[in-house]
DNA sequence: CCCCCATTGTTTGTACACAAACGATTTTCG
DNA sequence: CGAAAATCGTTTGTGTACAAACAATGGGGG
């Protein structure tokens, strides 16, 4: 007969067939972005810039002048998320707005000169970011990691 | 001589040697977790319930009694966002909330009837929700990115 | 040509996420 | 023992994230 303990243990796990909270891709996942977060604040070098705001600058310096959706769109934010943003560059200076002549419903964003100066400066430190989120994997699991997670986004 | 939109395309290769946004790990971790976020919504058959709250209820249901601390902890909350979290569950009447007759700073955390039987109905589609946001991805090809994603976490 | 429909940008409301500062308690160590 | 340090829970402030509803404009199809 085997002890009252493991009884109950075995009961235990035959009614709950292991939901380990730890290993679930979602909860792995927000920790991984969690983490990431916490080493972009800490090296970009530049305290009032955050991992969005970053993005919007990349791209806006890689399309030269977009609207405000099509950012949006290509930095995955959604446009209530993208007025947020938005209003902190200009706040800061680092993006322009003026109406699109073209089309009166939107407004084309483009980098300040003070914007193209902080997204050069800060690039470099965007790399070490990038490498040391993936440090403690080798370069064959960095690819394989990245590759993989693109087909999950 | 070269036209001067590809010396200038040059140019601009030659100044920013390749930062493609969409390669860097911080922007595929957000979307990789904005995706599952999404699907969570969708298919967890409680429209009230997030991710966070599923989390505190699995670890709760799990663990039994703990102080509001601990579990942060254990779901990897900070205390402040924790507050937000128990404070929508103690309303659904979801947990209950008792202090700690050992330590007067604590307050004890566990779940309700309701709260058991909440978890009990959706822990299946927490399962179907892990699965579908790994879609794409063979078994093993799973094993080998949830593996990795821990490594990062 | 005009009406329907899509798109653009905005606002409001809810829910994470975390820093920073706080009062109350407990623990530790000199 | 008693003061310093640590822990617990709370509040405030800033910044994502997204649903939903909105006014204004643009594009087509009847």
């Amino acid at each position: 007969m085997k002890p009252a303990a493991i009884v109950a243990r075995e009961e235990a796990s035959a009614a709950k067939p292991a939901y380990v909270l730890e290993d679930q891709v979602g909860h792995l996942l927000r920790r991984a972005h969690q983490r990431h977060a916490a080493i972009f604040q800490e090296r970009i070098g530049d305290a009032q810039l955050t991992p969005l705001q970053f993005a919007a600058l990349v791209k806006l310096d890689d399309l030269g002048e977009v609207s405000q959706n099509e950012l949006g769109r290509r930095t995955a934010m959604d446009a209530a998320t993208m007025q947020g943003v938005i209003k902190r560059l200009l706040a800061r200076g680092l993006i322009d707005r003026k109406p699109d002549p073209e089309d009166r419903r939107r407004v084309v964003l483009s980098l300040t000169a003070d914007g193209r100066a902080l997204i050069a400066a800060v690039m470099p430190n965007g790399r070490a970011i990038t490498d040391e989120t993936l440090a403690g994997l080798s370069d064959v699991e960095r690819r394989s990691f990245l590759s993989l997670l693109k087909r999950l986004a």
